[in-house]
DNA sequence: GCAAATAAAATACAGTTGTCTATACACCTG
DNA sequence: CAGGTGTATAGACAACTGTATTTTATTTGC
């Protein structure tokens, strides 16, 4: 989307720049962990780690809200392509449902951090911040949306308010996605099976207020 | 629970204390805001909009965890009464779902704080931060099960894995409620119409998926 | 009144933060 | 080579942080 200013160097004149945007974002994501969220990050800090002096971060970022801006755009981009792996992966061997919960956990687990940033950052931060976790969960609620609307097509069942439903399931597992985080491991695999219950529950619901619809639409 | 050092004050030698822990807890209180979360007050802040010396801070609380913990737990039980409170006045008049809902948006509406606290730093804080808030959503998911196992008799409905449904009501409630805050006010009511077909959604859920089990044991 | 006890305040310290200013560096063009 | 230009650094500043130490204030029992 944005091209950096360093990613093409055609001829200008001036000091080339030792360090990236990408390698700014790199050294916030190794400092980010269970206990570190964006948030109480630093400028300081993340320019001690990226290996620069403090007043070089404004050459690539005017705040450290454009940073986390940066940082969750890249953490949304990141689990939407794993999700859409999974995804069409999944509509051959497993389920849909138990294919994503597990592709959604393994990322979990895998910690890029970049889903850590994701899960737990929408609620706090400035108002840019806020808007721009909203926007890579409203992009999930789409995909998934059209998929469902696909999905009942194809198994000929009902589906009450696509788009609630697609909302619905989206923040409810990115909730308990944000209280596995806070979790040991070896409850993982527990949380998920609960994950795929509770989506279950929703899309068999869904059918359910359909079917109840059209048999009594008054 | 805890009774304060400063309630029981029966003869004690030494000055009388000039400011109490509730004191504290409202001055923090009065710090928070939408763009305040609790975890970044500094000790500092609160001791000044208290009105008492930093250092005193600690003859209160060890640090501003067991400040925010306090927070967590004094939010959680009032959030509690109120919804419990609707849930007593709802089974006569409107729906269950519908007067919980509404109490839950009407607290968000009006706003002591109490509520942006449990909603959105559950996810964010140190571990007995965490944990805290944890503890208070399960007193949510408990009473909201016990809740769920009395409706589903009185309407002899069934109710597949009941402690799974009232934990995923209660979290999506939350979830959605989180996202509230960050919304102008003349999107509430449509919010909470949102809210209210998603839980809907999952009550028929689990009733399709309790009598497809009686129906398909294996 | 006096000593003990408790609470609060005053002072101080070392650390960190964001940002300003000036300066050194590396590079391209002429 | 010089000149310009964009990049990065160095140093400094005031503000703020949490906390340790010391001092003052206020209350109680004797």
């Amino acid at each position: 989307m944005s091209d950096t200013p360093s990613s093409v160097q055609l001829g200008l004149p001036g000091r080339k720049p030792v360090i990236s945007r990408e390698d700014i974002i790199a050294a916030a994501l190794k400092l980010l962990g269970p206990t570190r969220s964006v948030s109480t990050l630093s400028l300081r800090e993340v320019a001690r780690e990226a290996g620069i002096a403090p007043n070089s971060f404004y050459r690539h970022f005017r705040d450290l809200d454009e940073l986390a801006v940066a940082l969750i755009d890249l953490a949304g981009e990141s689990l939407r392509q794993i999700i859409g792996e999974a995804r069409q992966r999944a509509t051959s061997k497993h389920s849909v449902v138990q294919g994503c919960a597990d592709a959604f956990m393994d990322q979990l687990r895998a910690d890029d951090r970049l889903l850590h940033i994701l899960l737990r950052e929408g609620t706090v931060g400035s108002a840019a911040f806020k808007h721009a976790a909203e926007r890579q969960l409203s992009f999930f609620e789409d995909e998934l949306r059209l998929d469902l609307i696909r999905l009942a097509k194809m198994k000929n069942s009902g589906l009450h308010e696509p788009a609630l439903t697609a909302k619905a399931i989206t923040r409810l597992v990115f909730a308990m996605g944000a209280t596995a985080l806070n979790l040991p491991e070896d409850k993982h695999a527990e949380l998920t099976e609960q994950i795929v219950v509770m989506v279950r529950m929703i899309i068999a619901g869904t059918q359910a207020l359909a079917a109840s619809k059209t048999k009594n639409p008054a």
